[in-house]
DNA sequence: TTGTATGCGTTATCAT
DNA sequence: ATGATAACGCATACAA
């Protein structure tokens, strides 16, 4: 009799008018004793009311609060890909914030594709959401920036926030890392070890984020005495596959005398370890290879790898605040980035 | 001009009746032609409808739209952790298998506190969702189980549907692995290569599929001629850290002779093997480790580590056509999980 | 085929 | 402090 499906047909959910009969009073009374601020209800109805609602079983209907309301207590959160550990550990600091402050996140996924952007961010609007935090891969040339940016200000018109991550390129609140100066860092780092001929493995998509790391990295290496540092610059696929590919497809003389493979993003910089290994390089015997993120995988990596450390829970936090902050204008934080040396980079 | 946030005020957004209002029909129209699914409508009213959306801009107000229907398009979906490879792969076949029918999904998240599952499906099901997915991990004794049961009875009799994934202890849709299958067939597979003393990793949290590739493996070793293969089953706590803790804790005398670790998940196989290294033991040359899931991460491991292959894109797609189809009664359907063997296993 | 009227569950505005 | 009543944006039954 219990548990079981289709007991008694489907029954209605439980409302707050429900609730406000069984207690004997009026369905606002009820509505101001579950959900409402202002608590200036006698206390013997108070306890009717929960009482009633507990043994009914009463939850309030999200979609009706949110109209009636004009605003939900939802964050949409859109991402590339959510399998990627990056953009998981990302959502997962952005959710762990919104929850703080009692926020809901909904998470939409672009799958790497620039168009579905637009349209995504057009359903989401649809939900109503408090903000929309935008922390895919901004795209040096979008496809359809105006429309998007279009989109995103008819959205601020009507009360919503609008927050980026790692993409200053539209007009709106952005949190970003220092992909330059951690990059620079990194760079200046590895040739204090004594790196000079490296390969720059950059994103064959036009990122902008990934640009920046890759112009950071060069200059970090120019300002270190390597003249010719910006040559050996190359844009694969950006993902591991593209990464790996890439390195497979490297001419034996293009590898020779080289020293170190830097990658962009972590990802990318396991996918060309995996392609140089197949090749039968040692790392870091034969070549060293570094990349940027952290992300969680690496701690299963042998060796080590280097890479430049960014901090996720800070710029989510930081994502976070400025999605729910009104008061001040226009800003764009920038979050730390700096590298880590481990075991993937020796000193020569 | 343009992009610039607080340009004129917080204006109105755009409703159906604007939309109607400006192409000069009535509301019901309008619906009729952007929403609506009996499409009765001249073609000028249709076109000038049309129209009338773009220029302004028109999205449908989604939680409007689900207070009217009665039903939104919204799965939700609760998992223990978004950061983990296994969730977030699993989460994003599920989002996939929801995107391909129209539907979102809205991620919940449990942090592995077995406690707020009640809390989370409660608010869930506020948010009038057409179907639950529990996928999160079922707990063998849960704190509040009849609460839980009690709940997802009441969403279920009021038209919601329920599909659990990965544990079979409520009366609930369920989709899982074969765990008990898979992880026999690994045993044998393992003893047919030589390995006898094999140490197996549990769930130090009492899961029930994890206890089942506790059961199945040893069952496999049984059948295969090692006696005594029971005898070593522990349970550190149920994540990498524990995993690597229980085998930096591990006596001398209880790893000589050991050939093979077996851990219930890669994530805990990965843990162990990371301990496993820090007391100087080469794998395999020294011991052999093995895991269950086959989580994108063992991409990038050296070496290759031999795991259980289960096929989420079957489960998700399963999951989600359970969650949307509702003629048929309480079923359970088993998704094959099969052994895969790796450098990480060599035959001895 | 199209428009009018009504209802969905909740909050907010108003009397009382 | 409490209760009637009017929104909120949309879909639908019904009338035209």
């Amino acid at each position: 009799m219990q548990g079981r499906s289709g007991d008694s047909g489907p029954r209605r959910p439980v409302t707050l008018d429900d609730v406000a009969r069984q207690a004997g009073v009026s369905q606002p009374t009820a509505s101001r004793v579950l959900n409402g601020s202002s608590r200036k209800v006698a206390e013997s109805y108070r306890e009717r009311v929960l009482q009633a609602a507990r043994e009914l079983g009463y939850t309030p209907n999200l979609p009706a609060q949110a109209m009636a309301r004009g605003t939900s207590r939802t964050i949409a959160l859109v991402i590339s890909l959510i399998s990627d550990p990056y953009f998981s550990a990302m959502a997962a600091e952005i959710m762990k914030q919104a929850e703080a402050i009692g926020l809901h996140v909904s998470i939409a996924v672009t799958e790497r594709q620039a168009d579905r952007e637009l349209d995504l961010v057009r359903e989401l609007r649809g939900q109503q959401p408090r903000a929309i935090i935008l922390a895919g891969t901004g795209y040096v040339d979008p496809p359809s920036e105006e429309q998007l940016v279009e989109e995103l200000n008819r959205y601020q018109e009507t009360g919503g926030r609008v927050v980026l991550i790692s993409r200053s390129d539209l007009p709106f609140e952005t949190v970003d890392f220092d992909n330059h100066h951690g990059a620079r860092q990194l760079a200046r780092e590895l040739a204090g070890l004594g790196y000079r001929r490296c390969l720059v493995l950059g994103s064959g998509t036009p990122l902008l984020s990934m640009q920046q790391r890759v112009e950071g990295f060069v200059e970090g290496l120019v300002e270190a005495g390597v003249a010719d540092a910006g040559e050996r610059v190359h844009y694969p696929g950006f993902s591991w596959a593209g990464a790996r590919e890439f390195v497979l497809g490297l001419g034996a003389d293009e590898l020779s005398g080289l020293q170190l493979v830097f990658a962009v993003t972590d990802d990318m910089a396991l996918g060309a370890l995996s392609g140089l290994r197949e090749r039968g390089l040692r790392i870091p015997e034969d070549i060293s290879v570094a990349g940027f993120d952290d992300i969680t995988t690496l701690r299963d990596v042998v060796p080590k790898l280097t890479t430049v450390h960014v901090a996720l829970n800070a710029v989510a936090e930081e994502a976070v605040y400025r999605a729910t902050t009104t008061d001040d204008p226009l800003t764009r934080r920038t979050v730390p980035a700096y590298p880590v040396l481990r075991a993937s980079t020796p000193a020569l």
